[in-house]
DNA sequence: TAGATATTTAGAAAATTGTCTAAATATCTA
DNA sequence: TAGATATTTAGACAATTTTCTAAATATCTA
């Protein structure tokens, strides 16, 4: 759960979220939303992909990014939790 | 929405908030459960303030803390658009 | 195979963050 | 009011993060 939460923490990388949130984009289509280099951006889709929020696929010279939605799913379960709309949606307690 | 990303990447600052998940308490009394100074979780527990996750009161020499729930109501519904659960939570576009 | 395109890796500099000690502020009580 | 207790503020330092440029790797195509 730590890995996701700092993956979380950069505007950057929110930004590159909710442009996969709307459909699968190559690096350098992440690279043209953003007032940075390519390497910056790299960097942050490794950071994303570490905390499994994204996946990557090559296909011939490009590399397709797509979002992992099951951390997601995590992430939602850890906010319930804290707001009690959990008590018997699981049963995990910390983490 | 920047602040309250930035403050939960901070695993000290995850479990304050899991502990006054609980009930309220003083800073004193969280700072017990950390092998951290005094000084420092005051730091943590400031930064949970700014970005209004959490909200203190003073009673007499103590100041107790506790949970902000609005804002972690906001998180979720982040999270929501993320995974398309949305559509209808809030504007219902097209569809 | 050479050159072009897409992307990542390496390494460094600057900015931000987390932690500490020392000192300040606020409140209580004798 | 003086001393004790609870907490924060200030300032410094080390660790981590973000960003850059330069170079490396991978793939395609003529």
């Amino acid at each position: 759960m730590n890995l996701p939460f700092k993956a979380l923490a950069d505007p950057t990388r929110r930004k590159i979220i909710m442009l996969l949130k709307e459909r699968d984009l190559t690096a350098g289509e992440i690279a043209e939303h953003f007032n940075m280099t390519k390497p910056s951006i790299s960097h942050h889709l490794s950071i994303l992909k570490q905390a499994d929020l994204v996946s990557d696929e090559r296909k011939g010279q490009n590399i397709y990014y797509s979002l992992n939605t099951t951390v997601f799913q995590e992430l939602i379960n850890w906010f319930f939790e804290i707001i009690d709309y959990n008590e018997g949606v699981k049963n995990n307690e910390d983490k």
